[in-house]
DNA sequence: CTTGATTATTCAAACGTTTGACCAAATATT
DNA sequence: AATATTTGGTCAAACGTTTGAATAATCAAG
């Protein structure tokens, strides 16, 4: 249990002590359906703070409070509960994402040439996205998860790339292809598009280095909407777009 | 050898071949401090591709092609060779980042208030920015293994920060401070230098999403210096200065 | 310029533990 | 009774680490 001296055999290279997130059960028939949604939400968590290699089924097990056999029992394997994660995970972020995905559709489409009205549903998208990224509420262990996939792809990459990016992007490249009036198919509207998303995921993905510059030690309302306030401008700047007056882009 | 089916015990979740890296060698003392650097560079390597769980003390032996006892014998444990090989590293990319970042200082110093130098000094940083990060040539696997730090720092975290992020974010900060007349230790200029640089950092961290977008299968240097071309004018726009011209920052 | 002890390094083999997978028995639900 | 689920345990393989002998370089003594 001691983790400052590294004499541990086979220890994980940042030890996370398991956290109780179920109540015990009866045997026999207990859990149901239950019982499974508990594994994947576990390994989801698990997942995405170790790795793949960093979790061992009793590891999850434990921290599901199941059985080790039970695990297998409904997923077939390790590599097929991942499959099924990254499934689940698709579904999960599926509501956060795709309202502000939508919106953003509709916003540029209403939008035309108009460059204020461009530049308002930019900001509003910015800080919707933001407040979905970095806060607490929902996405908490599925944006760490998602940013291991692209840092270090596996088989379902390509399902995440279909369901869940490639919208996003084809969103944000009308919105950039709008803004400097040019053809969304474009190579470059595909690179701007990237270091628009970069510049808000960064945030996301390097939070050790945010927290360290900034002082902070977790991502508060405050500190997201300081983010948001901060990034809006310079991202409308980037684009050419006029900065908007006040109070545009605070909700869905 | 099939990864296809995922009938294999223990696997890996994306199995990687050990690349042959060193020639055979005698017995007895013939690797000296020869055999030590070849495991730090095999560990660094397989550490960046892999993570630390991913790699195990026979895979990297076998790939640095040393006795199993060799490894411990040389760092002691694994964990005391992952914080070698973070030391390493450290030492490896500073005259890659070093003279970039010295010569950002020494512009920015002497752009002052003149607007269009400071754009050219951006974008001459920007662009060997990408260079050193997206090229080819060296930090080859230096770039996933910080990037992997980022998103999941270890105990190594604190040196990397001290002694590489924190000067390139100082740099950028009086950067980005002198383009918009601000005190570079406002929380503000901190927020905007990670979105500077976040923006460049995406293209290498995410790269599996920009190449399947751009369908890219790599970066070659045309790739890079389109990159940079269309990122540049977007990077001056944030940041309110002015265009550059032509054939400003090509090189150091 | 040969010796012989000393040190540094490599090697094969094993240690005990943990891993993912698997099983037959047990138990609860239908 | 039949089905669905959980249980405790076993398995071979892989894990990080340790060991002791073997081998080559080093160097003082002769």
């Amino acid at each position: 249990m001691d983790d400052t001296h590294a004499t541990d055999t086979r220890g994980d290279l940042n030890p996370v002590e398991a956290q109780s997130t179920a109540e015990t059960r009866a045997r026999g028939r207990p859990g149901g359906a239950d019982s499974r949604d508990r594994i994947l939400e576990c390994a989801g968590k698990l997942f995405a703070e170790r790795g793949y290699n960093g979790v061992s089924m009793r590891d999850l097990a434990g921290a599901a409070k199941v059985n080790l056999g039970a695990v297998n029992y409904h997923f077939g394997g390790k590599r097929n509960l991942y499959h099924e994660t990254v499934r689940r995970l698709i579904d999960d972020i599926g509501p956060h994402f795709g309202p502000i995905i939508r919106q953003l559709r509709e916003d540029v489409a209403a939008a035309g040439a108009d460059r204020d009205k461009l530049a308002a549903c930019t900001a509003r998208f910015v800080r919707n996205l933001y407040t979905a990224v970095l806060g607490g509420q929902a996405l908490q262990w599925q944006m760490p998860f998602l940013l291991r996939e692209f840092h270090q792809p596996s088989r379902e990459f390509a399902m995440i790339l279909a369901d869940r990016i490639n919208p996003m992007h084809d969103a944000v490249g009308a919105l950039v292809a709008a803004a400097r009036d040019q053809d969304p198919q474009d190579t470059e509207i595909t690179i701007l598009v990237h270091a628009f998303i970069g510049q808000i995921m960064s945030f996301g993905a390097c939070r050790a280095i945010v927290f360290a510059r900034a002082g902070w030690d977790e991502y508060t309302p405050e500190n997201i909407a300081l983010v948001a306030d901060t990034v809006i401008p310079s991202i409308l700047g980037s684009l050419g777009l006029p900065p908007v007056t006040a109070s545009n882009g605070t909700e869905a």
